[in-house]
RNA sequence: GCGCCCGUAGCUCAGCUGGAUAGAGCAUCGGCCUUCUAAGCCGAGGGUCCCAGGUUCGAGUCCUGGCGGGCGUGCCA
């Protein structure tokens, strides 16, 4: 593309000048009359050239002249060089476009190299909730993402089956049942007080009738407990393929036990010499690795503390062939980040194993006031109740608008508007308009096939408004690598809402009642055409955006009023 | 106390490796439907980028010190 022909120059002019290697951006001005793309190379290389960037600036330009495709370039200001680009160049852009189609954006940066995403990895306690929500579409769109990006991407779940939550959950279950089979018992003030609880105990005496009415041995509390977590992982399952997630694997943590992981990296962490006993725990010496204290690995009571099987989990991942693995988790358990990866240090790991993507709480708002409105898990807001609400693709899209690291108020007004408010709307719906106009044009008799479109003249596409869209098409490819490079979907959605503003402003301007002349469906066939590869591109790019998201880029929208 | 994150328009938030006059949506106000879906478009007003220093050609962005908010700081997960 034409971008990297640009940039290519510039860095062969840097390396003529000295300054091979140089870093520097290459984008498109806010202000037109800055031209279709600028680089602030000159200025970038001042410093290490010991020269005034205008001056550079005058170097480079002689260097850069005869690009194919660029009409002129220009300095401006402090030394920005400023590229014109000429009428095939730019109507170029969209041939290119529609020649990739569907897999327009997608680069080969991770070709040849795994990577993991964990994400979700609820504990089998309870329905998910709107955090787990939030991490499953964060988590989902990461994945896309390095997917986009050329990477082999593996999508693994990983739950805590055994423990003293799950045991809490057990006795909360055997309190249910004994209470439907009329006994009187309690759910312990630190069990599950949820709904949910009463239906597993009724499913239970369904399967096994009343057998442990009388039997309080550890093999009975085992076989409610194994009931209990089969069922609330397939309800989360079941949740989350409602909300369009699916993963490759589902690692339970008993899996670290039988298969003999923790004990065998406790024996590792004891070779390492960085081990001691006090108090009567095993304690692993953390901070030597920049951790803000010690860790105990084994408690007292000769029970691991969650750390260690973390530990022996990332040591496993490691030797799966996972190198690079991302960990979605919410932030409040940032505190495990730096005792994990010293744990990990200190077996030769390196140092910034796993990576961590960082997510805050999510609250849903009505008219501004915080709400929850699910019944079966007893105190939150389920992810199925939300989706239930709202549809998955609000859901999804609302979950990654904002920025991981910031709290997330969902709007549950907006999210349910089905006008120009909801930004979920608006693209699908900008989407769904250029369908419309390829649907309209062969109503008319008039040929709109791909080989049509991209045989185009689409040199003939001068106006200003044509322009403007062929601009923000094009750098799509470079969003998405931006996106996938930051662990950050929500510029993606921030880039289609742009996108859809864009091409919402096209199509008014050539809207019949306003400005027939600049409409899409010009009687003049090559205009048309040229016109129509511009939507087809468009449509490509919304389509592809949407898609990485996770969301459904619709033909037709129908309004349910 | 210490660690991490956040602080940008009335509200919700973007802002790339430091780059040109700080942007978007909503809300407010004013226009635009006999013609491709107005679920839309055009225009206007609206800013101490939390504060104070520093680094430099240039700081919302980097550094230091404050202020305010969230989370964490277990032999809980």
């Amino acid at each position: 593309m034409l971008t990297e022909r640009i940039s290519e120059a510039l860095r062969e002019a840097l390396a003529a000048l000295g300054a091979g290697n140089a870093r520097f951006r290459l984008d498109r001005p806010r202000d037109t009359s800055h031209g279709d793309l600028a680089t602030n190379a000159a200025m970038a290389v001042a410093g290490r050239l010991s020269r005034p960037p205008r001056e550079i600036a005058r170097d480079l330009k002689e260097r850069l002249d005869g690009i194919d495709g660029v009409e002129r370039v220009e300095i401006a200001g402090p030394g920005f060089l400023n590229f014109f680009l000429d009428a095939g160049a730019m109507g170029g852009r969209v041939q290119a476009i529609l020649g990739r189609g569907e897999r327009y954006g997608r680069n080969e940066d991770g070709r040849g190299r795994r990577v993991m995403v964990e994400f979700v990895s609820a504990n089998p306690t309870g329905p998910l909730h709107l955090g787990h929500g939030r991490q499953a579409a964060l988590g989902d769109a990461i994945a896309s993402l390095l997917e986009w990006s050329g990477w082999t991407v593996h999508r693994e779940f990983y739950f805590n089956d055994a423990g003293g939550q799950i045991h809490r959950l057990a006795i909360s279950v055997r309190a249910r049942y004994l209470q439907l089979l009329g006994h009187d018992a309690s759910v312990p003030e630190d069990g599950y007080q949820g709904e949910y609880v009463s239906e597993i105990a009724a499913g239970l005496i369904e399967r096994d009738g009343p057998r442990y009415e009388d039997d309080r041995s550890e093999e009975a509390l085992e076989a409610m407990r194994g009931f209990a977590v089969a069922l609330l992982r397939r309800e989360q399952e079941r949740d989350l393929a409602a909300f369009n997630v699916r993963f490759d694997e589902y690692y339970p943590e008993t899996r670290l036990y039988s298969d003999g992981l923790v004990a065998n990296t406790i024996s590792k962490l004891r070779e390492t010499g960085l081990t001691y006993r006090e108090d009567g725990a095993l304690w692993l010496r953390t901070s030597a690795f920049g951790d803000q204290k010690d860790r105990v690995m084994v408690k007292s009571n000769g029970s691991p503390t969650y750390f260690l099987p973390d530990v022996a989990y990332h040591m496993n991942k490691w030797e799966r062939g996972f190198h690079h693995v991302i960990n979605v988790q919410g932030s409040d358990h940032h505190s495990t980040v730096d005792r994990v990866r010293a744990g990990l240090q200190a077996l030769d790991r390196p140092p910034g194993y796993p990576e961590y993507v960082l997510h805050q709480m999510v609250t849903v708002e009505r008219d501004g006031d915080e709400v929850r409105f699910s019944k079966r898990s007893g105190s939150y807001t389920t992810l199925a109740d939300l989706v239930a609400e709202v549809g998955a693709d609000v859901a999804r899209y609302f979950f990654l608008m904002r920025r991981p690291e910031g709290h997330l108020a969902f709007d549950l007004d907006l999210a349910l508007d089905q006008s120009d408010r909801n930004p979920v709307f608006k693209v699908q719906y900008a989407h769904a308009r250029l369908c419309r106009l390829f649907e309209l044009a062969g109503k008319k008799g008039w040929v709109a096939d791909h080989d049509t479109l991209i045989s185009a003249d689409t040199s003939l596409l001068v106006d200003r408004s044509e322009r403007e869209v062929v601009k923000q098409l094009a750098e799509f490819p470079a969003l998405l690598r931006r996106a996938a490079a930051g662990r950050a979907p929500h510029l993606v959605c921030d880039y289609l809402e742009k996108t859809a503003g864009m091409v919402n402003s096209w199509y008014q301007t050539g809207h019949p009642t306003r400005n027939p002349a600049l409409s899409a469906l010009v009687d003049d066939p090559a205009l048309r055409a040229a016109r129509l590869a511009l939507a087809g591109a468009a449509r490509t790019v919304l389509h592809n955006g949407l898609s990485v998201l996770g969301l459904d880029a619709p033909r037709r929208m129908v309004r349910d009023d």
